[in-house]
Parts: C-alpha cells; sequence; structure tokens
DNA sequence: TATGAGATCAACT
DNA sequence: GTTGATCTCATAC
C-alpha cells in the first residue's frame, strides 16, 4: 500500500473538510481494516454531537488536540471510534460509521462471529467490534501504531445524505459516503 | 420485510 | 428514571 500516511495537521481542519477526504482512504489497527467507506461529521455547535454541552469525562478527549481517536460506548455495549478535529480549536470530531475489510479478514470474523464480509464492518458498533476497538483506544494518536491511516487515491464518487440514529439536528446532511459501496450500513438516496 | 425487545453504561432531567 | 451518534435476535405479517 504505497500511498501518502495521514499525519496529524491533516485533522487540524474543519471536520466539513476533513469528512469528505476520509472517504476512500486506508484505515489499519494493528494490520487489521480496510478502506473507509461511510462517515458522519459532527460539529461541536450541533446539538447531536457529544461535545455540545461542554467537557465531560467521557468526551475529554474531543476537547484536545486533533488527530486523536475519541471512543466512546453507545447504548451500554457497542464501541464507536472518532477522529478529532479543530474548527477553530475545540471538539469537533468524525464518526467512523463503515470499513471495506481488506486486511486481516479472518481476524474480524473471529471477533465478529461471522462469515459475512458485508457485516463485518457496516456500522459503528460492528466496525469497532471487528478491528477490535475499546476504550484502550481513546486518546491514542492516530499517526502511531497501532493506528496506521492512509489517503486515498484519486477522487472517488461521494455520496452526501442526511445521517443516522441520531434525534437531534437529524436533517443535517453531514454524513458521506463511498458512492454505490456495498458496505454502507444503509444506502443513501 | 417489518417492527419490537433486550443488552447495559454515562450523562442528563 | 430516561435517553442515546447501536446491533442482534425473535416474532409477526
Amino acid at each position: 500500500m504505497p500511498r501518502p500516511r495521514l499525519k496529524r495537521p491533516f485533522f487540524a481542519r474543519s471536520v466539513h473538510e476533513v469528512a469528505p477526504e476520509l472517504i476512500g482512504a486506508t484505515l489499519l489497527i494493528d494490520g487489521v481494516g480496510g478502506r473507509i467507506a461511510e462517515v458522519e461529521a459532527y460539529h461541536h455547535t450541533d446539538p447531536a454531537a457529544h461535545s455540545f454541552r461542554g467537557p465531560t469525562p467521557r468526551n475529554a478527549v474531543m476537547f484536545g488536540p486533533p488527530g486523536y481517536a475519541y471512543v466512546y460506548r453507545s447504548y451500554g455495549i457497542h464501541w464507536c471510534l472518532n477522529f478529532v478535529c479543530e474548527p477553530e480549536g475545540s471538539a469537533s470530531a468524525v464518526l467512523i460509521r463503515a470499513i471495506e475489510p481488506l486486511e486481516g479478514l479472518p481476524k474480524m470474523r473471529r471477533r465478529r462471529g461471522l462469515t459475512d464480509e458485508r457485516l463485518l464492518c457496516s456500522g459503528p458498533g460492528r466496525l469497532a467490534q471487528a478491528m477490535g476497538v475499546t476504550h484502550a483506544h481513546n486518546g491514542l494518536a492516530l499517526d502511531y501504531l497501532p493506528f496506521e491511516l492512509y489517503g486515498r487515491e484519486g477522487e472517488p464518487e461521494i455520496a452526501v445524505g442526511m445521517r443516522i440514529g441520531i434525534t437531534k439536528a437529524a436533517d443535517l446532511p453531514w454524513r458521506y459516503g463511498l458512492a454505490g459501496s456495498k458496505f454502507l450500513s444503509k444506502p443513501f438516496r
């Protein structure tokens, strides 16, 4: 995979710039992962963002510098992986929602207890389970192991839509995906 | 295909 | 005590 590795300055921009550029990029954790197929942007002025109401022990990482992983527990059982960005210095992040599995398939299948490739990483909770993401990854830098992040090649066709699974500000079109990919958590309209 | 419950934790009212 | 950036399994059309 001879592509430029994404460094922390890549994330020192608005989520609205970073999120679409992450589509098609390659994410590996301990050598396991694939191509990012779907993300959502969460802006600190956005009522749906965890950081909207200010810092708490859980979301503290979001208020730190860009280029770090923010991992939180969702609905008590799932882990969700975010990349912290920096619009005006605070508390925005990109939620990684789906990945096209390319590396470490056996490991992902074992962790998920599934063989169907399409169900391995198509959703934030699934992806975290398949890639072994836990609270242990919260606050880790994205340009050091176990993370490996490589920029995309060319300009993939990006689909834009409304975000999923939220009630506040649900109409904002801040969901980005690889157009036509089979690995989306839900198709775009 | 479509809806519904359950799992289970942190933040909020 | 309720809700949520979710997923899976069960039961009902």
